[in-house]
DNA sequence: TTGAAAGCGCTAACAT
DNA sequence: ATGTTAGCGCTTTCAA
């Protein structure tokens, strides 16, 4: 079964393969005429251009890479949806990439993605992240990256990020005005700049109400759910138990959840939570949750915007590389004075 | 900024291409000092082969397509990282694409895809998905599909699903021993492959259980949350409402639990519900939800899996082509006699 | 207005 | 064991 190129519909028509591709590209010097005969023919042929060949010539592949650290979070579903509504608008291609949250699989895709397979890059980081090398290289070479979310600081072409010290702040105070004086926060990795910009909200907090930090309340999680699970139910039998948890993770709700019942801690009863989150199904959990929502179909939908604004070559501005968009705070029963 | 090409090494070497290209496939008839002196410059160089002109030269660009209608679905979510993982070892880079629940993008997407960009494509159909056309093209290209999930009939080279009839069932005979008599069933479509079987499952349990089948029990179920949460909320009104709800699809949970709320129905005191869902959160549910889980990351994993091999030459089985994996029937407070 | 020819970077058949 | 050459399918000068 032949394939239908430029040459077969060249042949066809008696044209050059030449002036095929030109006329197909609605090049100016062709003639109407034959515009018309060769896209008639190549919609009845149903020709379609082979990408590699176009790629190849045209130093152009019309795709992007997403890389994150994994899909089966609320967050990045919808950030791609994001991403893939834009790309899919403009008839740009996507690959996913998942780094499993590891800095070694990250570089390694991030060096592989050197050859052309992709004109640009919208990346978040694994939490170890911090070497900023391989974005460099992209940069040489002239592949634009686009940060969003988890971000490296000082390289890249833009970043879409939200206002996670303030929103962390206004979940902390909201905390604090419902009589919580103990509230432990629950990270994931210190070198991650959300994490840190959510800590140094909820420090700020706790200082601006006159509150102490406690180390203990400081809890750094990992990628094990169960790990997390026995982490926070050690920290729930500690002589002053927090009598509040914000999970600056969405990943740290459903081992925080547990923990509580294992504990026979009531929520918000015995014990007020929050999370930093984009589940859809905040509202109907036990009992519906207090979270910080980010606008991640949006931050997605940006970040490509911006991505693909850099791929034609136009400039971006220095107020439009640092794009910072509203998260909200939405609060449910679970930090509730009472239930 | 030059890229370091295989002509470039060649200079530097004293050798031709040729010779660069086949000791870096680490070819039988290349001297092991000259491939050593290769593969020495090229890991200094940073050499990366570009891989449209491989891809154009070979026929192959160890590239797949994942086509799905949604990634803000715990399923598709999970499903994706069960096939990155398994292309990510093989090598193989992933593309995807969002449907948005439209055929005819569903068919544009198909379509292009014939033109060498992928050499195979993973497929979970549109609901309205009927016409077989598209992927009969693409097996005339010699482009491998797999179906997993929601699959078209008689087409491609293999699928991937689950029990869907025998879970319905048994998730439905499992209500009906919690003593209801008047059970509701949710449906996306009546098109689709999964909706039926389950609605199938349903309707036979029923019968097996000498209940009589009301057709206002049946509602189909639209893409928008907020009707579905209107047509939900009529149902629950009506004369002899019924006293048990099945979302058969994990995007129907939250418009029935809603609707359930409003009209202040307590589950499952007043009303059992269940649902097909991989949501994570399931357990921690107001209340927590009856599901039948399916092994999303696992049918990912095997359908990328069954590709590949397919795109190794190797023959499919006629028993392979065909994979039934279980689902797992969870029994949580949404569908127990009492709260 | 059209066509001839070169070449994107790599690979494979066929010399040498 | 290494090199020469042709060509994957398309685009783009440049010439006709």
């Amino acid at each position: 079964m032949a394939t239908i190129g430029m040459k077969e519909l060249a042949r066809e028509l008696k044209l050059s393969t030449a002036t095929v591709s030109k006329a197909l590209r609605d090049s100016y010097d062709i003639s109407e005429e034959t515009k018309q005969r060769v896209l008639k023919l190549a919609r009845e042929w149903n020709y379609i251009p082979n990408a590699h060949a176009s790629s190849l010539r045209g130093k152009k592949s019309k795709t992007i890479a997403v890389v994150i650290p994994e899909v089966a979070d609320s967050y990045f579903a919808q950030a791609i949806n994001g991403v893939e509504t834009v790309a899919q608008k403009e008839g740009f291609h996507v690959l996913v990439y998942l780094t499993h949250e590891q800095v070694e699989k990250e570089n390694l895709i991030l060096k592989e993605l050197l050859n052309g397979r992709v004109d640009g890059i919208l990346i978040s980081v694994t939490s170890q992240s911090q070497d900023v090398t391989a974005v460099n290289k992209l940069k040489q070479a002239g592949i634009p990256v686009v940060f969003f979310d988890r971000v490296l600081e000082g390289v890249g072409d833009g970043q879409i990020i939200t206002n996670d010290f303030e929103a962390s702040y206004k979940l902390t105070a909201h905390l604090i005005e419902q009589d919580c004086k103990n509230i432990a926060f629950l990270l994931f990795s210190e070198s991650l700049n959300i994490s840190t910009q959510r800590m140094n909200g909820y420090k700020s907090a706790l200082h601006q109400y006159a509150l102490s930090l406690q180390d203990k309340n400081l809890l750094i999680c990992t990628n094990q759910d169960e790990e997390n699970r026995k982490a926070i139910h050690q920290l729930l039998q500690a002589e002053s138990r927090p009598d509040a948890i914000i999970a600056s993770v969405e990943k740290l709700i459903l081992p925080t959840y547990l923990a509580c019942a294992e504990r026979n801690l009531v929520i918000p009863n015995d014990i007020k939570v929050a999370a930093f989150s984009n589940l859809m199904h905040a509202s109907i959990l036990n009992p519906a949750i207090t979270t910080i929502t980010q606008p991640a179909f949006e931050m997605g939908k940006v970040a490509a915007e911006l991505l693909l604004k850099a791929l034609k070559g136009k400039p971006i501005d220095q107020d439009e590389s640092k794009i910072v968009l509203p998260s909200i705070l939405e609060i449910r029963t679970s930090s509730k004075l009472f239930l």
